[in-house]
DNA sequence: CACTACATTGGTAAAATATCCCAAAATCGA
DNA sequence: TCGATTTTGGGATATTTTACCAATGTAGTG
């Protein structure tokens, strides 16, 4: 696995915030001309380390009004038990993100939903239907201070 | 504010996923020619429900193995106390995600670094900084179980 | 220091794609 | 049913991506 230079580096930084510059406008921003600068980008795909480019929509603007934390406490730990959990979890599209935390060995969910009812049809219908599960407290964000996709490179 | 109707939920359920498709591959899933799927893509872009385009990046491949989840409580909360931890925080790469919660109106910052240690520089040459901090509580994340972009439409 | 081998760069041309314009079709209201 | 408005589809043009190849730079060796 060949090392990142800093010109890789300035190409995640710029692709991050803004995958639709051209190949010119990025050769540009990193100061290289469009042929080198465009196979070190097709490089860093095949190698993994750029893995999708994805469209950001807005989450109002979709009506989902709701963002849920979810700390999960699962009454046992077996990988066999991790592995269902997070078979599960991962088929439902309101979960956005989960993550297996220390401590507790709790996991931690980010979910939206439109409103306060349709979240309460999310856990009815299918968190609460999981086996396995010792307990769920839900947190709710009030508002969205800062959300990034951009890793610090 | 026009609706989103089918169409445009499709065609932003694919951009969410794969924002490198080209016009004609979009159109086609959506069922449309290349000409009114186009225009559509344009106005949700000037509406703002797309609101960018971003290339994700793999977090391991740039060495950042520590993901963390911090509560923080404000000894404060008047809004002027608010917006300058929002600045702040707004501020600084290493935090991905800040999110103002209900309850004890703590926020909760996903934030990743290299290791523990540049992990603890970011504590103490940043976030401990901050006036008006009444507590701070690291919770670690072993492993990504899910990391989703794409809302549910 | 000179030489070779290797990796990286930059320009150019061809292919693919986005974008714009206009006529045709569909939809909506009265 | 009719007219007005919106949406669609095809084709022409402008942009952009992509592949090729020569030139430049770099590292290692005697």
């Amino acid at each position: 696995m060949p090392e990142l230079d800093a010109i890789d580096r300035k190409i995640l930084s710029h692709l991050q915030n803004d995958s639709r510059l051209t190949m010119q406008e990025l050769a540009d921003k990193v100061g290289l001309s469009v042929s080198p600068c465009h196979r070190r980008v097709k490089l860093l795909e095949e190698r993994g380390v750029i893995s999708r480019y994805v469209a950001t929509v807005d989450q109002k603007a979709l009506g989902l009004h709701v963002s849920v934390f979810i700390s999960i406490k699962l009454a046992r730990q077996k990988e066999e038990d991790l592995n269902r959990f997070a078979r599960a979890i991962s088929k439902w599209d309101e979960v956005l993100e989960c993550y297996l935390m220390t401590g507790n060995r709790d996991y931690l969910l980010r979910v939206v939903a439109a409103d306060l009812a349709s979240y309460e049809t999310f856990l009815k219908t299918k968190l609460t239907r999981l086996d396995g599960i010792a307990s769920i407290e839900s947190s709710f964000a009030l508002s969205q201070v800062k959300y990034s996709i951009a890793l610090p490179v």
